[in-house]
DNA sequence: TCTCAGCTTTACGTTAACGTAAACTTGTTT
DNA sequence: AAACAAGTTTACGTTAACGTAAAGCTGAGA
């Protein structure tokens, strides 16, 4: 028997609403079992929610993180063509978040000459306006 | 008279329809110039539509882009007030883009781990049914 | 027994970021 | 002159990812 959750536990675990929660259920991303009407959420549950907003932060739509899941589900006890198929959609997305890195890491360095210039222009109001400063 | 550009010109080097320059202008996100009705981009518009398309692949709206171009146009001949908010909203960037940088390092660990696990599953096949390997 | 918090379903509304179509102008080639 | 390519405006349509009621069930406590 391990550890169970309900939903409004991990909606302020991870800071979700928790119609998000439920949508995510309806998009197939989650399958929360039930104890009558009431949904209870496994820690499988909860790792894949994790997942699945990590990957949102990255800019994936919810249609490509449950392609993933469905992908990785039919893993287990795949075929030969699955597992190849698995592991070119591995190298997409490992080819995807390394242009994102780039991105980041340029985005990255304009944000730091951005941040020189904006002190540079405090230092020269400075010296033109000594006074206010303490 | 620096470099200047036709809408379609953009649209090819950056892969993105004249649709959606058009849209980014109504959003405020590029000034071009005119000449009688059409559209003339300086590299000045480039640069803008450059960062505006790296911007989106981190998950930043159109509105926040925005908002960054704003303030950093202020920046010339910017109050101190200014600066601050500014360097303010810099290191918030720079705060949200740490993170991603750590969610795609997470992501990256466990495509990896996926594609290992593939591969044991593809030699696993292999052995129990070595023939069809030329 | 009542009520109340927490859960449920159903369903219509909303926003962002374009797509798509229609109808028009302008310059250039045949 | 006619047709063509490339540009334009106007405006309605679409999709994703929820928000936001409304109305009802259900177990624990007063």
């Amino acid at each position: 028997m391990s550890k169970t959750y309900s939903i409004s536990e991990l909606a302020s675990e991870f800071d979700v609403t928790t119609r998000s929660i439920r949508f995510y259920e309806d998009q197939k991303l989650l399958h929360p079992t039930r104890r009558g009407q009431t949904r209870i959420y496994s820690s499988q549950d909860r790792v894949r929610l994790k997942l699945t907003l990590r990957g949102k932060r990255l800019g994936f739509s919810l249609a490509e993180i449950r392609e993933l899941f469905e992908l990785w589900d039919e893993t287990r006890s795949g075929s030969e063509k699955q597992l190849q198929l698995m592991l070119s959609k591995i190298s997409e997305r490992k080819a995807a978040l390394e242009q994102q890195m780039k991105d980041i890491t340029m985005v990255q360095l304009e944000l730091e000459s951005a941040e020189i210039r904006c002190r540079q222009a405090l230092e020269e109001l400075n010296e033109k306006h000594p006074a206010t400063t303490k």
